[in-house]
DNA sequence: TGTTAAACGAGACGGTACGTCTAGTCTTGCG
DNA sequence: CGCAAGACTAGACGTACCGTCTCGTTTAACA
């Protein structure tokens, strides 16, 4: 999840000078800002609250991120950020539900988050575009998965991977932010045997 | 979607005293509020505009609604409202791509109101609560189709309902939602193939 | 000193309605700004001090004030307005000496105020237009008062009162503004005589 | 005008080692301020645009002034040095015409450095203490030549220089700071006859 | 000729104020 | 009474500036 100036800059043209950036401010920015979401009520949670939990004065956040919704989503992404490097076991369902079972329970953990930054993408046009972009790379990562299984003929040829994806992304978010359902490690293994069969 | 006072008195416990709710206000409140989300950059759209938009006083809205979330929220039901009274054909799957194709047509046009409201659903909880029953009543709808299929045989006897219905609105709203994708006739023909078999 | 709309709209097209201004909060901003500017290091007094310590929302202040400058301005006249309505006596020597004597008492008084105000006035174009016409109309009572007196014989007839009008309240701004003398009741009649002749 | 550190130490602990201070910064950062805040609008100029201007890092300002204030002061001393060394004519009238001329010209040239240097000062103490002493060395000059003339009986034995020299160098800044008048040769000639008779 | 103290450019940082905006409440007078 | 107009409180937002700080480079006197 880039902040607002976008990719780096492959070649600088000075070598750079200057103070360089405190990664530990970035760090409690993010900490603070999911820390503060987790709080019963948290919901309302201001810039200006974080900047006071991390240490870190207002200014400092909006000269990294272009609002308070670009934090959110990057506090989001960064929990998000679950290596699972394991190698595919070959079985669709298994690797499925391996992936879901950890999907849901970091998305359950995160909830608070997910939730403000869902809501802040509906009112802030850049937070929509991150959201995007985040959203893209998790189905990126679930349809490549799909895709091994259905070119092992686990799932028909003719199936929508899209819209499969959509909709297996769709309930996570659909229960996250509705919240009259929860997703637990049952709901992975049921789902998982639904999309692969037995 | 009941506003404060709960659902609508069938008899006013008054006889008839004073000056009664204005009903034009109600409708050009909502219409309002439809309208003004719909607009590009709608995103922002302020109860000091829907006020001055309907030409009713901002004490008006607030008399009858316990929160900008609620007006959306309402706005929403009002524009979902989609009697179709016309009975079960007995075929899952053309009972549910009617349903759909009804559904997924509604839901792209208002989609800035749906965005809307489920962004501010985020952040108050009066709303989150009336988009909890305003969602609750959308899945009994789908789950009476889908049940009435189930007991003719055309899904599995232990197909997992609760899940199959939040898969199929989590699509709905997870594209309404990210914007990566559109709702379309062809969508619910697709998913609806998927969902009954053949 | 008028409010950011200016001059008074002579004939408003609706007879007004909707709640009206609040007086005691206006007088409660201009007290507070007083005070608090009078406090020892006052010169650095916010806003949001004022806001506070009125008991009034900042919103409150910047919907009837424009700036922060112009607060200052009108909280100065407020405190110069200093009803002298006793006649003239006849003798400029006399007249002069009372004026002065008021008026640098009233200027040493509210020192702060003043300072702050034209501090105000000079990063702040709004504040420096109403400085113009605060002095505008102090210089106007002040001349009024020459000319009487060079009508009747006692000041010269190619006198230029606007220089000797600029002169004493140059003197009087100067003194408060440097801060390096003070503007006592010897002054006024030392500087009433040097003027005046015996 | 002396910067922070004071008058130099007399006697520094080492013979100094180390780079020594680039005179062209000082120059450079003391023409940028004279020259931004000459443009329209540039009441409001900023620390880090001087630095900009002056091609110099920020830092190296705080280094050698204690703060905004002292920059502007000093720059307003710089453009006030006006070596005019010939000698006095032994006319009370010709010499303070001279002078006068002279002070109005250079002062309606730097009026913007005068305002915002004045404006400093009513808000920050060290620029205050600056400003006395600058005003102090100014009225000190036309003292010199007002007691000269007083001597030589061109004015009355029992004139109150300190006020009369308040009220030309009051008459100075009031109209430049309140900017309804100017100051031209005309006004120093009209003054310098009211002053000293013919 | 190297060592070393200090000045310098760049720019990040904490702090603080400004002026704007929105939500939601309260007041006044009209119909 | 219901309603429109609109003032009010509370407080978040994003911008701007100040004065301090760190980083790495450059300068020039000393050794």
């Amino acid at each position: 999840m880039p902040t607002h100036p976008g990719p780096v800059p492959a070649v600088p043209r000075r070598p750079h000078t200057g103070r360089r950036r405190n990664q530990a401010a970035r760090q409690a920015v993010l900490a603070a800002a999911a820390g503060l979401l987790g709080r019963p009520g948290g919901e309302a949670t201001s810039i200006e609250e974080i900047a006071q939990a991390a240490g870190v004065s207002k200014h400092t956040i909006y000269r990294w991120w272009p609002s308070k919704g670009a934090v959110l989503l990057e506090a989001m992404a960064e929990q998000a950020r679950q290596e699972d490097d394991r190698p595919l076991t070959g079985s669709l369902r298994a690797d499925l539900e391996r992936f879901l079972t950890a999907t849901f329970r970091a998305a359950a953990r995160s909830a608070p988050l997910l939730r403000s930054a869902m809501g802040e993408a509906q009112r802030d046009p850049k937070a929509a575009e991150g959201m995007r972009q985040f959203t893209a790379a998790r189905r990126a990562e679930l349809r490549h998965l799909l895709t091994a299984g259905q070119s092992r003929g686990e799932l028909p040829g003719n199936a929508d991977l899209d819209l499969l994806v959509d909709q297996i992304y769709g309930l996570l978010w659909y229960r996250t932010l509705v919240g009259h359902a929860s997703l637990t490690a049952d709901t992975a293994a049921q789902l998982s045997r639904t999309v692969a069969g037995t």
